[in-house]
DNA sequence: GCCAACGTTGGC
DNA sequence: GCCAACGTTGGC
């Protein structure tokens, strides 16, 4: 799963964009930079959450076209320094590529994911979570991507 | 705007 | 290497 602020580049902008893929770049925490230059691989898909906004939850899915590579937004060197590009060593940040993959038919709101027992485990969900990028089991992907949409002034 | 929680930094 | 201070994240 990939957290992103729609205020800055939500789904429906890779939607919009599509086919043409986008450089997730920016991930500046060490965990979330190990998943995705060891664990994201072309082909997979991922789960596209959007944070920071009036209603946070997962929109849709986003395909991986491209692999881990160095973070073009991280490639300055510090100022003055000697260069620390790619050919000078192992690059610290990495950043993948993405295409628009679908819409879930309905926005989950993290409220509801709260309410699942079945994704205690899920980072997302746990208190004080700030990963960015974060691991999704099948079991977890089947239950958020079949989300049953809620009928209009359901209460209970 | 508030607050909880976490990561990073820097003094020692 | 410890730990306090600080900055950032992100839900509410």
């Amino acid at each position: 799963m990939f957290k992103t602020e729609p205020g800055e580049f939500s789904l429906g902008d890779l939607e919009a964009m599509a086919p043409r893929a986008e450089c997730w770049s920016g991930v500046r925490n060490y965990q979330a930079r190990n998943l995705l230059r060891d664990r994201v691989a072309v082909g997979d898909r991922v789960l596209i959450y959007h944070s920071s906004c009036p209603q946070p939850g997962v929109a849709g899915i986003a395909r991986v076209v491209r692999a881990g590579y160095p973070d073009p937004t991280a490639l300055q060197s510090p100022a003055g320094g000697t260069a620390l590009g790619p050919e000078a060593g192992e690059p610290r940040w990495f950043a993948v590529d993405v295409q628009f993959d679908s819409r879930l038919p309905a926005l989950v709101p993290l409220a509801e994911l709260k309410r699942s027992p079945a994704l205690a485990e899920l980072p997302l969900v746990k208190r004080g979570n700030r990963l960015s990028i974060m691991p999704v089991t099948e079991a977890q992907w089947q239950l958020i991507v079949g989300w049953p949409a809620v009928t209009a002034g359901e209460a209970t």
